[in-house]
Parts: structure tokens; C-alpha cells; sequence
DNA sequence: TGTCCAGATTGGCCTGACCAGCTAAGGGAT
DNA sequence: ATCCCTTAGCTGGTCAGGCCAATCTGGACA
């Protein structure tokens, strides 16, 4: 049992974790969730934190509780249908995320408070923490972190720009798993990157701020490539080659 | 406690309860609820399970739980809209299009097709056309305009965000009015900032795209300041001029 | 009169336990 | 060998009690 990790209770973490999961395919419509009592010990949690979350899956729809049986997914995506379901590959999620984050970045560091700063520094730790105790959760301390970064500018379309970038990654299953192989294969959530972005945020430094921002994401998008590279090496070693290119000659 | 069907967990009797007690004003808005180990005793059921009823009224927006506090209603019937709903400031909105779109020209510049360059350029000539006649600028062609560079970054998430600030632009009433009344006031659409894009993309070059761009939303940002000053010169002259270093320090 | 601090209150979470459905494995009857 | 039926072991549902941190409140003190 560990750390009180700041905002939020921690029956929303666990929560939209799963829901992720589920939204990127890991568990299949139709297929059961691991028991509570397992997922309690996988993320670090008690029981009754585990039963809230799922009760906020069962109030999205997303899953059905069978007593006695186990707790089934119905749905991969939230319902509620709105129209901007897009489906976005990971490549131009992460471009997008390069070019627009980065604005995110450089705006926030003309605006951020002391207060925020402090709150990424401990966001920061929270990551290091975590990866080096190879939890599950890992993902929820990155999302906040860039969340975070975008709130400071103190401008809700930002705001919701970036919100929509993340939630399209959540939704998409190629995202996901891809991200998910990248993982296990050892990329770590590179921790000195953002703290990178941190100290020029602290310098209050646009130009800086952007040019970390980046950085970060275009060596995440290049780990991304290379993972692709190893796992298809033989179907479709062309067709990646343009892709590499396509996607690199547009970096800063 | 209260006569109830069967089926269902108990969580969810007592959250049906509690939520008709909230709608019929037996907790008025603003109030707080009995604590948790309060209603526990008073419903004859376990602290979690009181738990979990309150997270399920939190979820449909019912109520706010404070640590530390209490659990307070925030509304007295569940939330139908759906909360895409944002209303942006019109001065946020052209920051946010200053920077994505700005990202979004570069993208552009280095992959847009001849045909699209085209296209762009007939879109300028039917501005010019329109402004000409002085007709009431429809702001069709600059919307398309600008949508069309969008979608020649080829990225559909790029899209999605352009197409998003787009559609906060024409949700919200402060913004249309003012730019009617910027309009009204003399402000015309500026068909050579328009030129001025589309020469930098026709000569394929990110970082003239960008700044052609940047340049040409700065342009629209301080028009509408100016126009606001204009209106609003004896409410609100300090208010503004604080606006106006808060949003012209963040150029480029 | 105003300030400040300690105790009471409240939500957040955990441990451990018992009950009641559900499921599938194993044993007996045919 | 096949089929049915019992039963043990899962799973969710709920409870009880306890510790912690944030918050609030009522004096005691300056």
C-alpha cells in the first residue's frame, strides 16, 4: 500500500485505467474482467476501491456485474455516441500531439503559477516512482502531466484540443497496443525528458518549453517507429521506410 | 427507508433514494448530506455500501464530495446535456488558432499537392470577389480556407482539432457578435494576409507558413481588441488593458 | 477584539470476514 | 461409455471496524 498520489480519489485512476484498457481492446466485448480480488492486488488497491471503479464502468456502460459470476464488458467505448468518434492512427496522433503540445508548452511558460510547477515536479516523481516499481497505473501520472501543462495556459480551447488529442489515444486500439508492445519491449516513460520540459517551464521560457515538448515527442515517436520496424520487419519493410520519412521530414 | 423492487444491488436503492430526495428539495442545492456513517445508520447498511451510492450520484453529476467536508448537492435533477458544450472567449479561441494553426500551415507547407495549392488560391480570389461587392462576407471561403490547409497536413487529428475551434467559433454568441461588430467597424478581411499563407505554402516552406499564419491571426486578435476598446472605452478600460498584456505577451 | 491551535468531524482507504449465487469438476447411476 | 447430480471452489455483495489526512469549530490566549 502506497503513496496518497494527490488529486483525484483513487477509485478514478483505476477506473478510467480500465476503461482504457478496455477501449483499446485488451479485454474483448463479451470477455470477463479479471476478479476483483486480483485486481485489487494488481493495481495496489483495496477491494472496495476496486468495486467503486468498476461501479463507474457499470454507470458508463461499459461493463455489466454478473453476481457469483464476474464482471463482463459490454461496450468498448463510452456511451453517449458523440459524433467526433474518430479513429486516428498512432503516427498522426503523435505529430499532432508534437505540434500542438508543443504551443501548449511554450504558452504555458509565459503563464504557469508556482503552484502548478510544483504540482508537475510532483507529477514527475510519481512517474519515476512508479516505473521503478513497474506498476500498472503508469500511464495516468504522463496523461496528467501534459493535462496539466495545457491547463496552465489558461486557455479552455487549448484545453480541449489537447483533452481530445489524449482521448483519441485512449480510444484508438492501434494507439494502444502499440504503445503497449513499446512498453514491454523497455521504453521506459522517460522520466528525463520530462523533466526536461519541467526546467524550462520553471525558466518561464517559450522557446525552450516547445523545443523540449518536442523533443519528447518526437523521440517517442521515433521508439514507436522502431518498434514497428522490429515487429513487421519482413510484411511491410517498404511501406515503414516512407512512413519514417513521411513522418520525419516534418519534424522541427 | 422505503418499500423497493427486488433486484439490484443495494447500493443502488440507496442511490435512488437519495437522488429523489435531492430532486423532490428535501436537500435543497448547496447543502450537505448527512455524513457518510450518519446515513450508513440511518439506510441500515454498510459505510461502502453508502460509499458507493455517492459515487454513483457523483457520476451523474448530483452532487460534489469535499474531503474533509461533506457531500454537498450540486444540482437538483441529473444531468441530461452532455458536456461537450464549451463556451470559449473570443480571445482565447484566436490565441488557440494562433498556435495550432500556425502548426498546422507548417505541416502543410511540406506536404500540401499542387492541387490543393490551387484550390487555396481560388478560395482567396472568391474572398476577394465577396469583399469587393461588400457583401456580407459570408465567411464561408474563410473557413474553407483555413479547413483546407488543415486536411493537406494529411492528419486527420490535426483536422479534428482545427475543425473543433471552428465549430467553438460558431457555438459561441460573444464571439459571433464581436466579430460582426469588428466587421461593422470597417475591418476587412484581409485578403492579403491571405495571399501572404498562401505564397509561403506555395513555396513549401514550414517556417514562412507558420509565421504567415501567426501574423495573420495576431492581426484578427488585435482588430478585436481594438474593437472592444473602442465599445467598451468608459466600463472597462482597465479590465482590457490587462487583456491585452496578457494576450499580446504571448506572441511569437 | 482578534488570532491561533487542538480536538472533533468527515471523507478516503485498508484489512479481514461472512454470505449467497454461479460454475465446473468429479463421482455415481444407468 | 454416457449422463445426471452433488459439491467444492470461485465470484460478487455486504458488513464491521480501524487508521489517516483534510477540514472545521470552539475556545484559550494575546
Amino acid at each position: 500500500m502506497i503513496a496518497k498520489t494527490e488529486a483525484g480519489r483513487l477509485y478514478e485512476k483505476v477506473a478510467q485505467d480500465l476503461s482504457q484498457k478496455i477501449a483499446a481492446g485488451q479485454y474483448a466485448v463479451g470477455q470477463r474482467l479479471p476478479s476483483e480480488r486480483d485486481l485489487a492486488q494488481a493495481y495496489e488497491v483495496s477491494r472496495p476501491t476496486i468495486r467503486e471503479a468498476i461501479i463507474a464502468l457499470e454507470l458508463d456502460g461499459l461493463v455489466e456485474v454478473r453476481l457469483g459470476s464476474g464482471v463482463y464488458v459490454t461496450a468498448r467505448l463510452p456511451r453517449g455516441g458523440q459524433a467526433g468518434e474518430m479513429d486516428v492512427g498512432p503516427f498522426e496522433l503523435l505529430e499532432a500531439r508534437r505540434a500542438i503540445e508543443g504551443e501548449s508548452a511554450a504558452l504555458a511558460a509565459a503563464l504557469i503559477s508556482d503552484e502548478e510547477l510544483e504540482e508537475l515536479r510532483r507529477l514527475v516523481a510519481e512517474m519515476q516512482a512508479e516505473n521503478a516499481r513497474n506498476v500498472v497505473m503508469s500511464e495516468d501520472a504522463d496523461r496528467r502531466f501534459h493535462m496539466l501543462i495545457a491547463t496552465a495556459t489558461q486557455n479552455s480551447a487549448m484545453v480541449a484540443a489537447v483533452q481530445m488529442l489524449w482521448d483519441a489515444r485512449a480510444r484508438s486500439p492501434q494507439t494502444q497496443s502499440l504503445s503497449a508492445k513499446a512498453h514491454a519491449a523497455g521504453v521506459t516513460p522517460r522520466i528525463d525528458e520530462h523533466a526536461a520540459i519541467l526546467k524550462a517551464l520553471r525558466e518561464r521560457s517559450p522557446e525552450a518549453a516547445r523545443r523540449a515538448m518536442r523533443d519528447h515527442l518526437t523521440r517517442v515517436l521515433e521508439s514507436l517507429l522502431a518498434a514497428t520496424e522490429v515487429q513487421e520487419l519482413e510484411q511491410a519493410r517498404a511501406r515503414i521506410a516512407a512512413e519514417r520519412k513521411r513522418y520525419t521530414t516534418t519534424a522541427r
